[in-house]
DNA sequence: TTGTATGCGTTATCAC
DNA sequence: GTGATAACGCATACAA
């Protein structure tokens, strides 16, 4: 006499309503074995009438730990990238009939103990930028949970899903050198993410290439539009003035615009700004912005989808890097044709 | 001989390690019960060694379905809007030591099955929108997941978390009126979501109160700006010419802001805007736009606390509105004060 | 303080 | 075609 109130069914009740025994109905269920269509549409029937539908806990733990979910682990959640990743990753997911189970680490010190726990309650996992430390990838991978790292660096046997950024800094900088812009500052922290340290050095290496002194540091920024609106303030108050600044991402670059503004700055006349990213916002400002665009939906879905062929055993360990298409828009053009009254 | 490789070691691979019962270790790790100290060192060691963590599943089968998860349903992930809610609602879980399983439903037949499958797994589910029916709420309710509804009406004894929408619509409606603008046509199909219909109804109410004629349909049009831009291009093509659109979100309307530009029109000197959410982008554009501002990431705060307080238990159904602010910017002054040259 | 035995809800392997 | 019953990995009441 179970199925009161409050509390689910389980299998035996329906097998005791059918009249049945619980592999039957477990057959039934799973379409698995043969059954007499009289004893099928009891079964459904009986599951129908107490709502019953297999535990999924219990299912996973006979399965030896499938769960048809799926993780993604992100550093923070905000802003258009993470989401746009997002995106792509649970559309793939679902279309493949998995859950998907997210964490930000927001650089807590106890990251590795929460990828973890969340390893634990997933096929497979996406571990995306510096989150936790290598071994801890490495191990989850070896103990059963598939891995694919995306916006980082490989490790031995596990693939990663990236974007370009090295070739695509060194166009963009040079795009910026042959519009006349000389001295150019980089805005962001290379060490918050490889994607921008790659940014970073792609500045260097063009600037090498053409003879100009190479600045030792960048201005260190996170990537945010505030904390770009407060890095551009802080430089241009003390009488930084470069031709241009090369933003790590799009949303420093429009706190750029935020700074720039209020200091009657024109862009590009006074200030090249380039960002990275190609944000919705970025083609909607003025100037438009330049900026490079990543197929941000496309890194959720091509990890998505390596990481349902290695839960499903495939031992391709060879990465993948997306192309990053330049866009040129009006922040970055020379000075003398964009001139502007402020 | 356990542990070889690939296969994680379980309790009974540490107990032998350790020379103690299964019982022992489970209590070391669950903090449970009183082990000699000599003990809980032996079996830290061995659980070290062998690199083990209690299998969650199990876990949470001997629990009776306590995951640690919580789940939540959006209708999709894409924009502004969803990603802002979900880092609020991630914010308090990861706070909570819980778990966050995300759904999005895309409008998909066989949405109810996919949310039952997600009940199966966590302690308690957020539902946004419409997207799933008010019996199954209720029955998921019932049978031990904790469910609290998010941006759409309470379902009775379940609690809904939203922010202020009629009153709000009224007030920006009546803003329009104020600066002399008389025909305001609304972008955005009130069936869409709960929200939406209560922006349209609320400029109704506005138009009546003025005694003006009451449109007695908006133009329909998916929250995005890429529908935006195609409703209003399409719009005013056929000569339809209002002093005003109000929008019903900021997407929308800045797809408007791009079908105003190709065709020559100044905001607000020909067209006045309005949007909905404040995102972003709104502050950057040209004119600023004029728009309510909701309190996107409080949504995902207080909904999520509030689940956690039901699976705790809580039977409190009484449900939150939260304020929706008003945010009047150039983009609705009147046509006399802000006429520009196209 | 520690060990033994049972149950959580399901699937799968046997018999019948 | 169908029914017992043994796992799956863990927590816990009960014994010792």
């Amino acid at each position: 006499v179970r199925h009161d109130a409050g509390t689910a069914a389980n299998i035996y009740d329906v097998a005791a309503r059918a009249g049945v025994s619980i592999a039957t109905v477990s057959r039934v269920l799973g379409g698995t074995g043969p059954v007499a269509a009289a004893t099928r549409q009891r079964v459904l029937e009986a599951a129908d009438a107490l709502r019953w539908r297999p535990n999924e806990v219990a299912r996973a733990l006979v399965a030896g730990g499938r769960f048809g979910v799926i993780g993604i682990v992100f550093p923070e959640l905000g802003g258009q990238y993470f989401p746009e990743v997002l995106a792509g990753f649970e559309d793939v997911a679902v279309r493949n009939e998995r859950g998907v189970l997210i964490l930000a680490t927001h650089g807590r010190a106890n990251s590795a103990d929460l990828v973890s726990g969340l390893a634990q309650r997933v096929d497979g996992l996406v571990v995306m930028d510096r989150t936790i430390p290598d071994d801890l990838v490495g191990h989850l991978d070896g103990a059963g949970t598939a891995v694919v790292l995306l916006a980082r660096p490989a490790v031995t046997g596990i693939p990663a899903v990236r974007a370009e950024n090295l070739h695509t800094a060194t166009a963009l900088a040079t795009h910026l050198l042959r519009n006349g812009h000389r001295s150019i500052t980089f805005i962001g922290d290379p060490d918050a993410a490889p994607d921008v340290a790659e940014r970073w050095q792609g500045l260097q290496q063009a600037l090498l290439a053409a003879g100009l002194p190479v600045p030792d540091k960048p201005v260190p920024c996170e990537l945010s539009q505030p904390a770009g609106h407060r890095a551009a303030a802080a430089m241009l108050d003390r009488g930084a003035r470069p031709d241009a600044v090369m933003c790590a991402n799009d949303e420093i670059a429009l706190g750029v615009y935020a700074a720039a503004r209020e200091r009657g700055l024109a862009i590009p006349g006074d200030l090249a700004v380039t960002g990275w990213d190609d944000v919705p916002a970025a083609q909607l400002v003025s100037p438009p912005l330049t900026t490079a665009h990543q197929p941000l939906r496309e890194l959720g879905v091509r990890s998505a989808e390596r990481l349902l062929a290695r839960v499903a055993g495939d031992r391709d360990d060879a990465s993948l890097v997306l192309p990053t298409v330049l866009t040129i828009r009006a922040s970055s053009a020379s000075h003398d044709t964009h001139r502007e009254v402020p």
